[in-house]
DNA sequence: CGACGCTTTGACACAACTCAACAACCGTGG
DNA sequence: CCACGGTTGTTGAGTTGTGTCAAAGCGTCG
């Protein structure tokens, strides 16, 4: 796998999203993001309830992070992939409120907080980019909060493709029609709030209405706008299709 | 209802069990929340889609923040009480990913980004008390998702309670036996994403085992240690019962 | 008084879960 | 080379938790 210049990271694709940046800004991500470490597909970065020393971005591959509940079932609450941060809350919070477990071979960096607050100071617009990406992230969990809730599995699963679409989109890991995706059904269970065998029947459902196929670690939208539809999908940065009607 | 003292507002009260302030912080603090809006139960102070201008730190009274879907049901994200930030993700993302609706008669101050970001410098103390609590918030919304995904009914019931208790706590509005709670079966139903018949069965249920009573505005805890074993609760706060296992 | 908002209950339907079995695929080791 | 166990995916049958529909009770308020 080729090193990325810094000046390319995914996160930096990530944030040019929402601020183009200078010279001065590139490099104060790309020194955030020297010397990555390599981590093996299962390995747990952070767990629940230890205390959470350091943040991290990842460059690349897959993970995600759960929360562990009494009876041993878990919750994914998302799959971080490249440009993405994680353990933020953690250190926050001292203690970690959720594990992290690499899905393939991972390479993250670590950031102390304290590189990050003087960050504001020094490169204020890069810092105002971070705070809406990490709102942006934010927006992500409140949608899944709601798809878990409010919609049918179809429609959920339907929905939590899109949206893994676009994120990979930003970091440029995605053409429209298709993209890897090394998820496990179970993975997928999980995250959607549902039995793994339930996460089959609807994964056959959606291939038979032909509109997304999910095989061997690869996903196809076989039609995006009926997809959507189904989903009630609307774009993470806000443009919505929903008439918020007007009386009390 | 008398004018809080700002030094003693609920804000600084939550912050204060983070942090102890002096009576510079106090006073940044009480600048901060002063001309409070008095809003009528009802009144959509943040419409989902339209541009988000401003936050808010509440000072009394219970909201919620709420998604609309495509097919006109809602999820409600959280139950705004005295001493929380509503909409500012909102602000940072430029359009509003949420609805906030007074449930009571609410006041509450506004507060411009301009305002917050040259506090972090002035007083870091009181910034990094602030990040704590919007991280802890982000932590209950975690939450609030495992309980979707993963709970059932009688656990999610419970457990919602209980970490709403836990919030009240800390802005000195409850006693450990019993709160007031204005919420109605259908704002529980969306909230906990149920409808509103089974959160009925359900808080039957409850009340026969003789655990949790919730009625007429009411919430009383008969025997919160069992509440919390039902539950699976873990304070807030990143005290966990869960032992995380140990092998791959 | 009637209208309305909220709660309560019962009967029934259905979405999603569980259990069980099997197929396909992998890497490993004999 | 093939046998093997482990992981993942697939399918069917039966169960159950939760939703839907319908109706009635009960406050409060105009």
């Amino acid at each position: 796998m080729p090193s990325l210049s810094p000046e390319n990271s995914p996160l930096s694709q990530k944030l040019s999203h929402f601020i183009s940046m200078d010279e001065g800004e590139l490099d104060c991500l790309a020194a955030l993001q020297s010397n990555p470490i390599r981590l093996e597909r299962g390995s747990e970065l952070i767990r629940q309830g230890e205390v959470g020393r350091f943040a991290c971005f990842m460059q690349s591959g897959w993970g995600c992070s759960f929360k562990l509940l009494q009876d041993g079932s878990r919750q994914i609450i998302t799959f971080p992939i490249a440009g993405d941060c994680i353990g933020m809350r953690s250190v926050l919070l001292r203690v970690s409120d959720h594990s992290f477990c690499a899905l393939t071979d991972v390479s993250v960096t670590r950031v102390e907080v304290s590189q990050i607050l003087p960050l504001f100071t020094r490169y204020p617009r890069l810092g105002s980019a971070l705070l809406w990406a990490t709102s942006r992230d934010e927006a992500i969990t409140v949608d899944h909060l709601a798809s878990i809730g409010r919609r049918t599995a179809l429609e959920r699963t339907a929905h939590f493709f899109l949206e893994l679409s676009e994120r990979l989109m930003m970091v440029g890991l995605t053409s429209e029609v298709e993209f890897h995706c090394p998820l496990t059904q179970y993975d997928l269970a999980d995250a959607l709030g549902l039995s793994a065998i339930h996460v089959n029947r609807v994964l056959r459902e959606l291939r038979e209405i032909k509109l997304l196929t999910f095989h061997e670690g690869k996903v196809t939208f076989h039609d995006k706008a009926a997809l959507k539809t189904l989903a009630g999908y609307e774009t993470i940065d806000g443009h919505t299709n929903i008439d918020t009607g007007s009386s009390t």
